[in-house]
RNA sequence: GUGACCGUAGCUCAAUUGGUCAGAGCACUGGACUGUGGCUCCAGGGGUUGUGGGUUCGAUUCCCAUCGGUCACCCCA
């Protein structure tokens, strides 16, 4: 049998690059403009970088990685994500003495062994954006506002919604969880059989239920935004302030949780409903205490992932992509050798020109032409030669004219500069 | 990891209760059309019907396993 590709994993083929090459020249772009810059990490770590990043709890790290040892026992895993690496690099190369806040951004692949389905895959793509060593409400408003604006560069704007949530800091999680924990085992009568089970495994997650018969208990269980503490809260509504004066739109999402044990205070994600069960485009949130546990400085840090793949498919298949220009049509070779140098000259010029080999029949190469796409045809045979000039035809409406052999290059460049 | 549906040419799909059922359209290549495309017509290449077993005189069709796809759960981007 053939090789085919493994399990999860998809190539991007011809017809889908223009809208990945759009999503990622947008989003550098806007990352530039915020200031941002890139940094590009491996895409393989040592283990124990993981499962102290992400946390040894969580199902990413419990059951998603594909780990391996290398040839001399090494446990290595291919990145699940992206922030536990960059801020590695982050610690390891001493970028925390730059000036503050650090801003980066990185873009590549990810890989994590779950069952595919839609926008869903074991690699799969995100652009990170971190903002590192401040504490000021205003960056997570500031990288908020950098991923708006990514989205709305890509005219995805109106098809995202934007949710907000404080997680509080970590003692408020713990008094938060107590409660909730007892709470939920006093009314657990009255919850799904799954909830029961997530009550111990991981009560926040119980929150995000959609099985109607939970909703009572749910909406009647200790909320968060309760527990936070007067540094937090206020943290969150200086956070909210700042999206209010830039005129953002988000949803206080008080159930938004999220899948890593490092976030604090500030999360969000931008949702759609237009990917089936995979509603989060993007995620993130601030990670205060994560570079230190990494062995770092006690620097602060908050910042998202997005989706790439999720992005293109909401995107769709309308980004059209370049085509050529033009195609040099040699009837025999010696219109060849006339026609290659004026190919070469063209190309220089960064200008999208196919060549062909002079043995086809005209007919054939005009209808080449015409599936290429190419704007114009430039035929020289043996006619043209003794004339020292070249047919350019205008595929579109057949129109062509005569020009002289010496100009057709900057003939080239002149139509090549129109269109 | 769990469940449901699905798997025939590069793509989209046919094949009557298991009995010339291995086909069509699109795409590709060539020709009709000696140096002028998009239309039309003709021809050609391309499949061990995902793979491996089983039932049967005979399996694309039935059964089992396995791999893969899709969707959902879980989780997440």
């Amino acid at each position: 049998m053939t090789i085919k590709a493994v399990r999860g994993v998809h190539d991007i083929l011809p017809p889908e690059a223009p809208a990945w090459q759009r999503v990622e020249a947008t989003a550098r772009r806007v990352c530039e403009a915020y200031g941002y810059r890139e940094i590009r990490l491996p895409i393989f770590e040592r283990t124990e970088l993981f499962a102290r990043g992400i946390g040894e709890v969580t199902d990413i790290v419990q059951k998603e990685m594909y780990t391996f040892e290398d040839r001399t026992g090494e446990s290595l895993t291919l990145r699940p994500e992206a922030t536990a690496s960059l801020l590695r690099a982050y610690i390891e190369h001493g970028l925390h003495v730059q000036p503050k806040p650090v801003r980066l951004y990185t873009l590549g692949p990810m890989f994590r062994y779950e069952r595919p389905q839609a926008g869903r895959y074991r690699q799969f793509h995100q652009l990170n954006v971190e903002a590192l060593g401040e504490r000021h409400p205003a960056v997570d408003a500031e990288v908020i506002a950098l991923l708006v604006e990514l989205f709305r560069g890509l005219g995805l704007g109106e098809r995202l919604t934007l949710q907000l949530n404080s997680l509080g800091d970590p003692p408020d999680r713990a008094a938060h969880r107590e409660q909730l924990v007892a709470y939920l085992r006093a009314n657990a009568a009255r919850l799904c059989e799954e909830c029961r089970e997530r009550t111990e495994r991981n009560p926040l997650r119980v929150l995000d239920c959609k099985r109607p018969e939970c909703q009572p208990v749910l909406d009647a269980a200790p909320a968060l935004a309760d527990f936070l503490g007067r540094e937090a809260a206020e943290h969150f509504g200086r956070v909210r302030g700042y999206l209010d004066a830039m005129g953002l739109a988000y949803v206080v999402n008080p159930r938004l949780v999220r899948g890593f044990d490092y976030y604090v205070r500030t999360t969000f994600e931008l949702t759609t409903t237009e990917l089936g069960a995979q509603n989060a485009v993007a995620g993130g949130g601030r990670y205060d205490g994560l570079v230190e546990r990494l062995g770092g400085p006690a620097d602060p840090g908050v910042g998202f992932a997005v989706g790439m793949e999720r992005t293109v498919l909401l995107l769709g298949d309308t980004t059209p992509g370049t085509q050529p220009l033009a195609l040099l049509i040699p009837l025999g070779d010696e219109a060849v050798r006339r026609l290659l140098p004026v190919a070469q000259a063209a190309r220089a010029r960064g200008l999208a020109v196919d060549v062909g080999y002079g043995e086809r029949k005209l007919r054939g190469e005009l209808e080449r032409a015409n599936k290429l796409g190419v704007a114009y045809a430039v035929i020289v045979g043996d006619t043209e030669l003794g004339k020292g000039e070249a047919i350019v035809r205008e595929m579109k409406t057949g129109a062509q004219r005569a020009v002289p052999l010496a100009e057709l290059a900057a003939e080239l460049s002149a139509l090549g500069g129109r269109a």
